[in-house]
DNA sequence: AAGATTTGTTAAGCTTCTCTAACAAAGAAA
DNA sequence: TTTCTTTGTTAGAGAAGCTTAACAAATCTT
């Protein structure tokens, strides 16, 4: 026979996912997270996130007593790192390989991280793991070339020091 | 003296960014976009696409006479044609650089292309021309050195040829 | 042309998420 | 402790978008 209390497992909005992000950060950044800081950085008013509290904790994700402060269930805690790692991936890509600036990038993976299918998770994971663990330098040829391409809209044909050089000239 | 018509000159949904992509599919695929067709590309009932039509229409983005066929403003094919780019840059980029599948790359398009600042876009695009025309062969050589890092793991300290040279060994 | 089928619209209602206004609890200060 | 201030909650309402059910127009068939 079935159950008939609600399970909220479906897959969270990403409104539930900004909150529970921030949450993360706030327990982060501060040790705790309260109802008005939650709202500051989520950007809405209070009753937006006492109403969102009382969602996550149907789901399972949160606990939050009357007044108290928010903390995570084990549950909620491995999702909030999950959306955490996207995040942080989108940034990083945002920022290292498009050099974009950190403000904008901020502001783009909050919506971009919502968006993505877990293939194109991993495999832009492994394009940053595979950018940022160049073994020749902090930064990969190619994408100093990028870069130049980038700004001048010319590629470069031969290698950075060379131009390096002849831009001296 | 200001004026009182609802001039509808706010920034677009993203579902309503997807219907007028809709219409242009349509429109470039079949000639014609009717509502029934364009419910089912964006995945909605008929009473969704003809409101979501009365709203584009009040911008002053699409014609719609009742039964009719949806037509484009000059204005409305503009915007179209902006969604339309962004959309396939991003699947571009996730199919020609992360090597996600044609599929999933366009349905997390789908999704993505809602979402970036236009200056990730703009460097999304010079980052997608800068792997796109380069000049030696198809595809760069460090992008190939990716593809493998991804299947296997493993970097490649050396060749492309050299390591085909390995493999056959 | 008449009826049957397809296609589109209208009406009414639900869900999610937001807001403002008013109130209640907690904490700080007197 | 009584009052003031800050913080949080409740209630009510509204925007967007979606759905189903019922109806109307258009098109196809014969």
């Amino acid at each position: 026979m079935s159950v008939k209390v609600k399970k909220g497992n479906k897959k969270l909005s990403s409104n539930m996912e900004d909150y529970l992000e921030a949450i993360a950060v706030l327990k982060k950044d501060r040790g705790v997270a309260r109802v008005g800081d939650i709202s500051r950085l989520v950007n809405v008013k209070k009753p937006s996130v006492t109403s969102a509290l009382s969602v996550l904790s149907g789901k399972g994700l949160v606990v939050h007593e009357r007044y108290g402060y928010v903390e995570f269930t084990p549950k909620g805690k491995i999702i909030a790192r999950g959306i955490k790692k996207r995040h942080d991936m989108f940034v990083r890509f945002l920022v290292d390989v498009l050099g974009i600036d950190s403000q904008t990038a901020a502001e783009d993976a909050c919506r971009m991280e919502h968006t993505v299918s877990s293939e194109t998770f991993e495999n832009l994971t492994k394009f940053i793991e595979f950018v940022d663990t160049h073994p020749d330098g902090d930064r990969p040829e190619w994408l100093k070339r990028f870069d130049h391409y980038s700004k001048t809209g010319k590629r470069l044909k031969c290698t950075i020091k060379e131009a390096g050089r002849r831009a001296e000239e």
